[in-house]
DNA sequence: AATACTGATTGCAATTTGCAATCGGTTGAA
DNA sequence: TTCAACCGATTGCAAATTGCAATCAGTATT
């Protein structure tokens, strides 16, 4: 909200635009996990974000020229929320942040298999997660070939976890 | 300092280490500003933090295993904060995030000319800077060819102001 | 002996955070 | 037509965090 502009050095400005719990976060469930509503993103937040405060990031984010924000059709009361390229292009620093934290935080297995292979896709497959959001939120024409990134991340993620379960109900 | 773990998610996990608006500002100065004492990061700091965050932050970023604090001979009060493996392997992401910055915020010509500099050389760069700091902070064996990164990415700032003062001069 | 510098610490007011409850409106099913 | 579920928020409030200003005790310099 406040624009602070103690410098205008660019990690200080981009420190001033994310550089807080949720800013992230919600930009990482709308990335990741293709949400787009409000409810979508208070019910399934794995943090847990109070509504208020994600009241208060959207609008910020909005302010901060991220995302913006339409009328869903299919019901008056709804909103739909759409990043915009500013936002799209934080892909790379994501795939980065993931495996920074994959190699050095205690992260868990099924959270961190995307960032796994995020980081192997490299930068040819942050290219065609870009171009595939840019296609959801910003309407660019695209050609589908073959499965979409965001789909082949949360199929291994599935994965993970089936794998987990069925070791967990041998193991029992 | 609270070890939230509000999820096993590595970028979740890593807001958690920096997700907030003095840790990598801090690390940015040890970083690219070379700066090893309290007072120089207190001082030095364009932002212009404050001692008592400072200080916090400090002991957080240890806890975490980010710094490493040892005593200067030359004082007995004095202390040398290091930068351990896991802050040195954050050069990537500071790169993306300068660069992210410079595209889409506010930054100021003199302070950018850094991340331009770190973006254009890009990985092979981030190496070398890294095994530099390694050299200064780890005590690596290291053989220095030619200007180190960080007097590099220096002498360009310090151009960039020179110039600038020479055109508010020479306008004037 | 005086002064400046070292890495902090303390007091305190202001701000931010986030939980819980609630709001006014919309929708879809009974 | 009634009613419960759902929609994007908003409000009240206690707790935690932030950060400015002043200060600390020990060390080095002069």
């Amino acid at each position: 909200m406040s624009m602070d502009r103690r410098s205008g050095c660019p990690i200080n400005l981009s420190l001033e635009v994310f550089g807080d719990r949720w800013s992230l976060i919600i930009l990482r469930d709308m990335i990741f996990g293709g949400r787009r509503h409000f409810r979508e993103m208070l019910n399934g937040s794995m943090e847990g974000i109070a509504s208020n405060i994600l009241a208060d990031r959207l609008k910020r984010l909005m302010e901060l020229g991220m995302l913006t924000k339409a009328d869903d059709p299919s019901h008056k009361q709804k909103a739909i929320y759409s990043l915009t390229e500013m936002a799209i292009t934080l892909v790379p620093i994501l795939a980065h942040l993931g495996a920074w934290g994959r190699v050095w935080l205690p992260v868990s297995d099924e959270l961190s298999i995307r960032a796994e292979l995020l980081e192997k896709g490299g930068q040819p497959m942050w290219d065609k997660f870009m171009d595939e959001l840019r296609h959801e939120h910003l309407g660019m024409p695209f050609d589908t070939t073959g499965p979409s990134v965001r789909a082949t991340l949360q199929a291994a993620y599935e994965a993970v976890v089936a794998n987990k379960t069925l070791a967990a109900s041998t193991a029992a």
